[in-house]
DNA sequence: CGTCCGCTTGAATAGTTTCAATTGAAGTGG
DNA sequence: CCACTTCAATTGAAACTATTCAAGCGGACG
């Protein structure tokens, strides 16, 4: 663990809309309490417990889940850089999910307890932080009529387009292929369907040619083309980092 | 719409908390811009639509939704008195789902304007705000698992459980009974099964005695034997109205 | 070289949807 | 006051989608 510059933190995103003042960036260095990087497979949160730590991914890519009564497993969502992990923790006192990094990531380490003091000091920020809830409240509810009202083709084709947009936004696509680290396990249980089901309906996509997913890459030739297959809305607003 | 005083209004909940000063009283009574009621059927916010207002349920039961492409609805939740309506619309720009009255309802009307001063001005509110939009998200990741890895009974059981020691929360119970003023399309659509199919369901229920939903009024003899066949978790924290 | 893991495949089964039609209660207009 | 419409709940049967079970394949790794 060691303190880095605010400049590498994704913080400084704001700067983009507006820019900070010297009290706030010396107020953010001193609510930023370090890093933490960890390997692939490592559960950084865990249903049910307390963490006096709040995340926001650096780098690498993972994934919130839930575990069933039976052992089964729901995804919530993949999660990328820029995403912010333990809001729930800190707020509510225990997570409702785990928290697991599928790549080799590195985390913005905060503590819970400087949270009361940014929405006491920092109107703007905590605001922005309710705002970020709010986007959260609203990918859920997407997801949410996903698995309740559509086919599997309509889901994964869904999914892959949500993955590919927010991963693009967070630059991290080249040459017109964006990093897909998860298992189609994963995928599986972020949709409802089972493993061979999602098996089945990939090898579709892939052999009309709507989407291409090998080796941990995933790229999707024509998107409209995919989006009409899935009935989505492209135009529907896309999740941006914030904090 | 005409001022009422704060005692009725849902915000003094607080009170049982934390006392009020009395600039903050003075606020709230500056924050609360008046009241709305509406009958059955009335659409209060629309999806995709900005809204300039905020409401908080006084009195009534109502439904928030989306409206897929095809125009199939899935229902995100029901929505019970002390329940917050259009936060999004009020941080993101925009609604990502409606909200229909399905009884009479009145309800506490703010604006949206003056959540900025909220934020600015009572760092213990807004801190609520946010505690109260990690709840919400909290309860939609559960839904989430329900629809993506239960079966047709869970889903029924659970979706009772849950309505019922919500109603039961805000003291709308009476002789063992919670009014249940929806239909069967809306729990279907809430849960992603089909109408037929759920009436099916619910008639397994009420011919095991595990809970009877008849004229509007919905009543579980044993919570702990409907918990038993849905695999519900009665121990997982209930939401509590706050605002 | 053997084991593990992720992906793939086929076949049988089960759960859910869709279609089509009926009932009863409540509301409407002549 | 009675036909007529409407809406929610209900029923049965047929069709289908997705699950489950079971097995095989290939690459990675010790």
């Amino acid at each position: 663990m060691y303190k880095v510059s605010c400049a590498e933190c994704p913080l400084r995103k704001y700067e983009i809309f507006e820019p900070f003042t010297a009290e706030e960036i010396a107020f953010m260095h001193s609510f930023k309490a370090g890093e933490l990087v960890v390997e692939p497979g490592t559960t950084v949160m865990m249903e049910g417990m307390p963490s006096p730590q709040l995340y926001t991914i650096l780098e690498g890519l993972g994934v919130r889940y839930r575990t069933l009564e039976d052992g089964e497993r729901q995804v919530i969502n993949f999660a990328l850089p820029g995403d912010l992990i333990g809001l729930q923790a800190a707020l509510m006192g225990e997570m409702s999910h785990s928290f697991e990094a599928t790549t080799d990531m590195r985390l913005c380490v905060f503590n819970k307890n400087d949270l009361w003091r940014l929405f006491q000091h920092h109107p703007q920020r905590s605001y922005d932080l309710t705002w970020l809830s709010a986007v959260e409240e609203h990918f859920l509810g997407e997801a949410l009529s996903t698995l309740g009202r559509r086919s599997a083709v309509e889901r994964v084709g869904w999914a892959l387009l949500r993955v590919h947009a927010r991963l693009r936004a967070v630059g991290l696509e080249s040459n017109g292929a964006v990093p897909m680290p998860w298992r189609q396990r994963d995928l599986a249980d972020a949709l409802g369907l089972s493993l061979v089901h999602t098996n089945k309906t990939l090898q579709k996509l892939r052999a009309d040619n709507l989407a291409q997913w090998v080796d941990g890459m995933l790229s999707i030739p024509d998107p409209f083309a995919l989006a009409q297959v899935a009935s989505v809305d492209l135009e529907a607003p896309q999740r941006r980092p914030l904090i």
